[in-house]
DNA sequence: CGGACTCTGGACTTGAGGGTCCAATCCGGG
DNA sequence: CCCGGATTGGACCCTCAAGTCCAGAGTCCG
């Protein structure tokens, strides 16, 4: 498929609408009308676009959330090279959720997919990859550094720290509360500071 | 409604069948249809015992599942008052999960649920809470007979190894790799240990 | 027994919404 | 200008599954 100027363009709004559309109300109501009614596109555009139809959208819904997801969480997750830059990620992090408040879209939409479950599977696993590789690099950086104790296993913490968030989110998705959250962010750091025996206390954080 | 002996034994039927049948082929897929050839019951006997329809059925499972998440995890989560009640807690929870695999059915449910909402979020969060406050319970434990640090807020522990454990599965459920819920798992209840500066590492754990 | 329920089968209605089609229009390049 | 492909509108179809209904069978209790 050939797309004019134009063409790309409608295609992209139609991917924003719909995105937008289910951070307001969900996937699982999401219906295509919705999405025309936004966008002010036709039905034969949606399909133009998005020969597979709702699949295929939903699809592009998801990499587009995926990378947003990254992306609003640098310059802070690119450069864990301080203490200070951690606790300013851990802060973009619960802001960002709080503000995102009851729907995660990325989560939801790859729920959905029934047919194109591989393809939104991948982007999913792609996303948590690149999440917990900028952790890894974060903490391996820090343990050069002498902050973080060199005989973690980077990967390893980071997959841990990664988990924490992940649940923690899905605890706010389902109950609301953002403490979990918190606490996930805050002991996951604090567990990487390591076993110091009372030194670097100022680096704790009050509750 | 009043029931028989034998119709509380039929909607006990389709609230386990239903069950299987989501865990199965997911909940977005789940036809009434399915149901009713899993379980050998028509129609009407579904909207007789469930006269809300579907939402009420599905709210059914989801009560019925939180309660086996937590039973699944018994002896042990009710008695975490040893390192080895602690370990083989942590086992039992990889194990289910593993066992488990790509379907959460209580997640799931939870998410799919429009109409009924708030019942399903009440569910969801009684499970969490219940679940935590066993956490909490056992972390309190451990410090009374010295296992671990007094100074921790076992309250907030419980809330972060929860939100670990949480998104490990959730990560499970996407990737299929259990190593995220594993590392969640090892590294929260290392973190309670706390900074003994080379002490008890007996207690620690390879990878 | 026998009456009044609960329980069950299965045909029927309904509506929503995804997907198809074709004709009209726009637009860039030659 | 003019052609061909890109773009658009909107009517149409069609499947699928939730929910309704009623008649008949079972079951409990006096």
């Amino acid at each position: 498929m050939l797309l004019t100027r134009k063409g790309a363009a409608t295609k992209q709004r139609i991917i924003e609408g719909a995105a937008e559309e289910i951070r307001d109300q969900g996937v699982f109501s999401l219906r295509l009308e919705d999405v025309m009614a936004r966008t002010a596109t036709s039905k034969s555009q949606l399909f133009h676009y998005f020969p597979g139809g709702k699949d295929e959208l939903l699809l592009a819904v998801a990499r587009y959330e995926a990378a947003r997801v990254i992306d609003d969480q640098q310059p802070e997750l690119g450069s864990l090279t301080s203490w200070d830059a951690w606790w300013q990620w851990r802060d973009k992090v619960v802001a960002r959720y709080r503000a995102q408040g009851e729907n995660c879209p990325l989560h939801t939409a790859v729920s959905q997919l029934g047919a194109a479950t591989d393809a939104a599977r991948a982007v999913a696993r792609e996303l948590l990859q690149r999440w917990q590789d900028q952790l890894a690099a974060g903490i391996r950086h820090m343990q050069h550094i002498g902050e973080f104790p060199a005989e973690l296993d980077a990967d390893r913490e980071a997959a841990a720290l990664l988990a924490g968030v992940q649940g923690g989110v899905m605890i706010l998705l389902t109950t609301g509360g953002i403490e979990h959250l918190e606490a996930a962010l805050d002991r996951g750091i604090a567990h990487l500071r390591g076993p110091r025996c009372g030194a670097r206390a100022a680096y704790s954080r009050s509750t």
